[in-house]
DNA sequence: ATATTTTTTTAGACTAGCCTAAAATGAACC
DNA sequence: GGTTCATTTTAGGCTAGTCTAAAAAAATAT
């Protein structure tokens, strides 16, 4: 199969053409992979995420091309093909179920699991990844709510909106975050802005944008526009 | 730290290591580690175990001296030191521990764990280890019987002898295998003679060596000299 | 439309780990 | 002690993945 260098680029592509989605304000949206082309992904962002130099990615995308991966035209850009997209979402379902384990089975904390799992994803056994599922007693998100795709790459992404576009005097429930460093997290944590918080939307300053909310009715807490920009919320219920 | 392949080889030299000790008949033996230097092992039988030729295990063994993991002189052979050996310890803890994950937690057999392991075996993260040691239960042994160094590198062999001595009218249990093939493996699982077992010896068949056993009360087997020298066994209690 | 800047690709070189073929060493036998 | 044989090491070369420096293409600015 693909070596482990080559499953890195190929999920560092997947997340670059994911990026390139969604809508830039927050507001509403199913990212149920019925989206049309995505657009092609640079030589250098590709680069950039694999902490790697630009010329060594042109070498990999040859290689990467000639396995029918991905889609590849000098200067062009590269989108994945089906295949690169299946295998790609097999290394991000492999992912996500170890981080879910590492998580609920062994408690490490939501912020310190992704380098482990970065490792544990390139461990290529469906027997095993199937059994890990089902002791996991079959998950829908991993721990920052990311949905964990099945077997055949089927995605369901949950409809969701940022924290930042909710209005004052709504309840709605922490479902995701879309900024993983590990800072973030332990911030997050902190005030108890954790996967299946209620929030309670108090107040929005106009000014700056921050707000004023109350989390499980109980804490209430400002948060900036940053941070609340970067939580997945959806309706209560 | 040490590379994938690095962790291979000290592993290899470390089993020969072993093999080289212990008592040729069955015999009970505390193999405790208090054994004094061991022989150094030839690059040959090296080659064989890592599945490579001789000439590339002479450039890794000069990779591994640098590095002060084995004593090493040209044509000699070689030993690990005590910092090697410690590593070969490590990763054989490592092993071990996602072995009984995988039997005890996700459902797998004995037989098919190995494999998956060697993979597992090689996420170096401490942190990651002793919580999943934690969350097996500290398990003093593998599936297969053979025990989990700790921390330290401390090994713990319980005293044991092969089912092959063992006299008529004795009752003993079973604590371990010395072979780890799948194909016997699954042999004695089907004739039920698995860990912890408990095996009445009802007859000694002097012309062969082959005995009748009575296993946990209930079934009446026959099974050959080559089979019962390679189970382990302890006295009942 | 041309010049400049940025991005991408090519060219050539490096390392880890592997190989084959040949040379060196050690062991075994007369 | 010398010859033969097996084992081990050296020498030189291969691949995957990386790098730097330079060339080529595309994008941007004038």
């Amino acid at each position: 199969m693909h070596s482990f260098t080559e499953e890195n680029y190929l999920k560092a592509i997947y997340a670059l053409t994911q990026k390139s989605e969604g809508s830039p304000d927050g507001s509403p949206v199913s990212l149920s992979g019925a989206s049309s082309d995505p657009l092609p992904v640079n030589t250098n962002a590709i680069a950039e995420r694999v902490a790697t130099k630009a010329a060594s990615v042109t070498d990999m995308l040859k290689k990467l091309a000639d396995k029918q991966l991905i889609h590849y035209q000098k200067y062009q850009g590269v989108t994945l093909t089906e295949t690169g997209r299946k295998a790609a979402l097999n290394i991000i379902r492999r992912h996500r179920l170890w981080e879910v384990f590492l998580v609920d089975k062994l408690g490490f904390g939501w912020h310190e699991v992704h380098s482990l799992a970065e490792e544990l994803e390139h461990i290529r056994s469906d027997e095993l990844i199937d059994k890990l599922e089902a002791f996991l007693g079959n998950p829908q998100v991993d721990p920052h709510g990311d949905p964990i795709p099945d077997h055949a790459g089927q995605v369901r992404h949950p409809v969701s909106q940022t924290l930042s576009v909710t209005e004052a005097g709504q309840t709605v429930v922490v479902t995701g975050v879309l900024e993983h460093s590990s800072s973030f997290l332990q911030y997050l944590e902190k005030i108890g802005l954790v996967l299946n918080a209620e929030v309670l939307m108090r107040e929005l300053n106009q000014f700056d944008k921050s707000l004023f909310i109350r989390i499980n009715h109980q804490s209430d807490t400002f948060i900036s526009h940053e941070v609340a920009r970067n939580v997945l919320v959806s309706g209560k219920g």
